[in-house]
DNA sequence: GGGAACTATTCACTCAGTGAATACTTGGCC
DNA sequence: GGCCAAGTATTCACTGAGTGAATAGTTCCC
């Protein structure tokens, strides 16, 4: 994933030590995927083994002992040639919508469960996009949350409508794949 | 995962062993993540410990050992539920484009790097939306090909128009992240 | 001086995923 | 007949990601 790249991010600006990255990540990166101080510790041990960051300070002053990183020459490199490289769009889907839609037409006679599935999906999909768009628009949002909610929110309408095309195509479906 | 019920799925329709599974799971979930072998074998140790499957019958006739696998009861009103269930819309956004946007903002004094890999990703998305344009509209293309191209291209697309906005929102999130 | 909240790190554990290894069978080819 | 490649079927060892609890010291306030 792309935390490890996140945390020399975070350690470009300075040295830091496990607690303050969490916290930066948190603040920085609002709205997403909430990440544990066991995986900070984890990925910068990680990180130390590949020689893209090393021991910067041990400090035993105030309060309990604490140990910073800071990028190697190597981890300068590594993080700027992650930011600047585009990314291979996937060459695959991985998604539980599509998996439940197949499962449920290959797992009965009729098309029934996948239909209800598709339309009670796709009404929580638009309750929280509702949810985010009100959440957008508050006056005191910062724009990392509304560019975080932004990108939500697109993505849930993509999936409303994949689900919508899909539910027309739901026979077809089924016919190819309930068929041994 | 979804993999565990992908599985249950397929055993829905009878005693599989795993190279049956894993066949089937390509054939019938074209374009998703691939499945390795060694990743079905684990689930269904899995499944069988959690006592959603067990154990149908070893056959030792023609080729190699081979366990076949069943549902339970358990495992049949798992899979229901999950095929009825409504997801929850993720709480948080996972994505490597909105990582990448704010690290490059806060590791540098200007948005230049942030401004170039949006443009530079958008174009890579567009390529692969047009490829999979025409991949889909192939005469002999099956339907769940075209279900799961429909799905990674409405993705796209919604990460493409969230990159256009993103664009036009680059500075002022730049002089929220950069600020200390 | 007692307790709650905050700072800071470690540990044990599970799941997911990858690649190679093992072993047996079938079919084609010279 | 003998050999090799491809297909069938499973296991193993390992890495990475992620979770939750445990540990331990500090600060602050009543």
């Amino acid at each position: 994933m792309s935390t490890a790249f996140v945390l020399l991010g975070l350690l470009a600006r300075g040295p830091r030590h496990g607690y303050e990255l969490k916290r930066e990540h948190d603040t920085r990166l609002p709205r997403t995927r909430p990440l544990g101080f066991g995986q900070v510790y984890a990925t910068l041990a990680r990180l130390t083994r590949d020689g893209l960051i090393r021991e910067a300070a041990h400090e035993q002053g105030a309060g309990p002992e604490r140990t910073a990183f800071m990028l190697t020459d190597q981890g300068q490199a590594a993080l700027s040639t992650w930011m600047s490289s585009v990314d291979e769009p996937a060459p695959y889907v991985q998604s539980t919508l599509l998996a439940k839609v197949i499962v449920a037409l290959f797992g009965s006679d009729n098309t029934k469960a996948a239909r209800n599935y598709l339309m009670a999906q796709r009404a929580a999909h638009l309750a929280r996009m509702r949810e985010l768009t009100t959440m957008k628009s508050g006056s005191d949002t910062p724009i990392a949350d509304v560019v975080a909610a932004d990108y939500a929110i697109r993505h849930l309408d993509a999936d409303v409508r994949w689900m919508q095309t899909t539910l027309d195509r739901v026979d077809a479906l089924h016919l190819e794949v309930a068929h041994d």
